[in-house]
DNA sequence: TTAATTTGTATCGTTCACGATGCAAATATA
DNA sequence: TATATTTGCATCGTGAACGATACAAATTAA
């Protein structure tokens, strides 16, 4: 049996595995004001920086507009943002948060935390998580590159 | 701001975009042969194993059977594997390998080295992908058993 | 200025993920 | 043996992801 084959030598199966284990983890956290993982990331990127085209949320958050648009909708539809026409460009949609979308974050203040808590093992401490952000943005540059 | 809400401070948004980006190098490897990425990683598990109840391919990719079981469906109507019921267990939907599915294992002997070289960077190389596989199946496990 | 191209979003179709639920076969308990 | 519980799988509904496509507004070129 091929070694390149083996699921225990698979880098993505890891990464992709790791990835919806934590987003399970977040799942009680964010249920609980009716949010979903990708709809919390949203907020990330407006709580830093409010009113952005939609593109450039997207852009954030390595996703393409087709995923973003209807994300968004769900979240005007439950009175987290705003979507309005850019005066600039009338082709852009500014997505804004509302005052219900800005309140969230104080309810939500717990939540990085009790994940990052979570996550604490052997190999993954404060000390560790550096090398392990390097490693990972490091791959996230490499293949945003190569997909140009 | 608070720090904690920076998505550039998110072990798992990193986990999330990195997952993505690698399963879309994937894409054009796989899609030549019909495949999805976790369409893939079932075979992955039949080559190291042919002929498993369903239960035990879900619980080897960390997944529910709910998730497996529309997948085994599309992979059948495929002709890459077939769902007989267990004799021992009439409860249990046994998944085999066709001709078609092993077969299959041969043509796509370049794609792990491919997505492999991809991901090489600075911080990621043949001697450090340890130290990542060895924080990532922390993580994994932490929260497997996290959710019992 | 008119025509060609690019850009920003949106729509559509397919395939995951996954919580909730249903059901039959197997097992445990009374 | 009859009843209760557990187990294995499937169905359903919702929300992502994303390729393909469409379309209008903006930009560039002729």
């Amino acid at each position: 049996m091929n070694e390149q084959f083996k699921l225990d030598n698979q880098l993505c199966f890891r990464l992709y595995t790791a990835s919806r284990l934590i987003t399970q983890e977040y799942h009680p956290l964010l249920s609980q004001f009716g949010l979903t993982y990708p709809q919390y990331l949203v907020l990330l990127v407006l709580w830093e920086k409010d009113a952005q085209p939609v593109n450039d949320v997207a852009k954030r958050l390595v996703l393409e507009t087709n995923t973003v648009t209807p994300l968004l909708k769900r979240m005007e539809a439950e009175g987290l943002v705003t979507r309005c026409k850019g005066l600039k460009d009338a082709r852009q949609m500014i997505v804004s948060l509302t005052v219900k979308g800005k309140r969230l974050q104080d309810k939500l203040a717990a939540v990085p935390s009790a994940v990052g808590n979570a996550v604490i093992c052997q190999s993954v401490t404060p000390q560790t998580v550096p090398v392990l952000y390097r490693m990972l943005d490091d791959i996230i540059e490499k293949l945003k590159a190569a997909g140009e």
